[in-house]
DNA sequence: CTGAAAGCGCTTACAG
DNA sequence: CTGAAAGCGCTTACAG
């Protein structure tokens, strides 16, 4: 019959008001901490004792009844758009639970099961989330609509649309495209592949403008045949640099809008026999963790997802307790030069 | 004034039942099918053309206040625990949610902030989850009879303690690091360098058994000398290798306990201008997303971690709601031969 | 400084 | 077949 063996889940507020000798209602305030200063020291001392002695937590459910508020934000997200963003998806969360265990608020995952699955109405309409934080690694108009009926404080991450205005947290894709073109050109490259991401990410279109504006900016026509049409994939890389390989005249140096393919590329390089970036310099996008332990260790664009994960994070918690907040964050690239070129 | 401007998330089974010109009773009745037999079809009908209309979803809240029952579990684990093995924490996430999603459960992300944090304590007694998955890349048994005290179904994943019994699921480790020496003895090797994981994590321990019982099996001694002491880390895998070439005599054959060190002995043996498998054979474990298109590829134990992730929501699922289930489960690796080795 | 009581949105015996 | 009412564990004016 010792205290432990107590399942100590039950521990109730009328619990502790009983064994403190007070109501409910007093109990409710020191918990709360609210009007504190007309609480008797003492009674408050006693209270806290108890409390204390049985650990007592009040129940979330009872809280948010009465409060009618949570703390709790749901993040949707595409299970299967991620495959090849293993470490993305990651970083992201690591950048959004920085935020949200700050904040004092709970992460709650929902994953998107078909298409148009409307999974997060029901969470939303239920108050099992107090705001949504959407990641989708595609344009996906369709739901966003949906989401703004709701009339849920949300934020998309690493995505935006053209149509609609909403909050999001996106890297300087362009920007960060652009510095790789003149990284590129200084290095004295005037011919330049480009591997393009999948036509329906927002981010693959960003940095083909970037890439566009880069060669503009250092007087270079953009050329058809330099482009290739990529999704982000490892085989798709290695395709890319098989079809440049092929062309009459050659680029010498490539950029690819993901690190990923960029990887495929050099493989395909490195079987056919060619050296990097002596025969053909390859650059990335993403700086993922593996960039640097790749051979040749890869040089790219760094982008910090973290950032944009607690960057989202903090915008959301902001906007579900009623404080302004900036209608998008554009999260800083940076040029990474490793080996490949 | 259209349908869509009105604020969603306020309708509650008081409206409905208004509208429908019956009790909240009623409403309750049809919206969890129970007694439904004995519910006149047409007030069924009604009720529910009215809850479609509105879509109306109950409160979380209150139906958890009043069933006392809830459908969240939590993923505790250390935020900085998995830096390294990204992919590795990204399956794992994708195996619970299948089952989540499935079970119609949610899934609540609880990082655990300081060494001996009890944060998942409060989750437990404010009733914010109904059980808990515990992934911790090390040994922590700390920990574990903390979680135990609060009489909350758990399951441990990847890890197991030889003190405590609880349930968990693994892989099978041991089996595996054993017939990874099979296949290196049978492709002629005798003298096999072993690069083990951290001393604090489980799996770590059990591969370097599974070392040792393969080269018993095998009738081959095993050498303090080829054993190198690593901890999961890119780096170590070089320094590793370092050490075994500065060895009067060399391994022919290295088997790491995990890719990500696999791939830093073979990127040291590159930068020393040896071959791999040639000069010196290599072999992993775990089988990560990058195993195949690293150069040369690597050859590796195959973990399916997702197994590990679907096959624990499962256990603790069944767990929740009363049902039966085995003690531990073990998912089985498989040995995949590339390149390297 | 403190308590009684209404109310948050549901569920579920208990009556009828 | 259906409703009135108690109860789940809290919060918060309202009194005193």
């Amino acid at each position: 019959m010792n205290e432990t063996s107590r399942p100590a889940q039950q521990v109730t507020i009328k619990d502790i008001a009983k064994k403190a000798g007070v109501s409910i209602a007093t109990v409710s305030r020191v918990v709360n901490g609210k009007y504190l200063h007309k609480i008797n020291p003492g009674t408050q001392a006693k209270v806290r004792r108890i409390i204390e002695e049985y650990k007592y937590e009040p129940s979330v459910s009872a809280v948010n009844l009465s409060k009618s508020r949570l703390r709790t934000i749901g993040m949707v997200f595409r299970p299967h758009g991620f495959k090849e963003f293993s470490t993305y998806f990651d970083e992201m969360i690591r950048g959004i639970l920085s935020k949200v265990v700050e904040k004092n608020f709970n992460l709650m995952l929902l994953p998107l099961k078909m298409e148009h699955d409307v999974n997060f109405q029901k969470m939303v309409r239920s108050k099992t989330v107090s705001g949504l934080l959407l990641f989708w690694t595609h344009i996906d108009d369709l739901l966003i609509p949906t989401v703004m009926e709701e009339n849920i404080p949300f934020v998309v991450l690493s995505n935006y649309s053209r149509a609609l205005t909403y909050p999001y947290v996106d890297s300087a894709n362009m920007q960060g495209a652009s510095d790789a073109v003149d990284y590129l050109v200084r290095k004295g490259h005037a011919r330049i592949g480009f591997i393009s991401g999948s036509d329906d990410s927002r981010n693959a279109q960003d940095r083909f403008e970037g890439y566009k504006l880069g060669l503009k900016k250092n007087g270079l026509p953009f050329q058809q045949e330099l482009y290739y049409r990529g999704s982000f994939l490892e085989s798709e890389g290695a395709r890319a640099m098989e079809y440049f390989l092929g062309l009459k005249e050659r680029p010498t140096a490539v950029f690819s809008a993901g690190d990923i393919m960029a990887f495929g590329a050099i493989r395909y390089l490195k079987e056919k026999g060619l050296r990097v970036p002596d025969d053909i310099a390859v650059l990335g996008f993403d700086d993922s963790p593996l960039a640097e332990s790749f051979d040749p260790q890869l040089s790219t664009i760094h982008q910090s997802v973290f950032d944009i994960g607690s960057n989202a994070a903090d915008m959301l918690i902001k906007q579900i307790e009623g404080k302004g907040t900036p209608l998008k964050i554009i999260v800083d690239t940076k040029l990474v030069v490793r080996r490949s070129a």
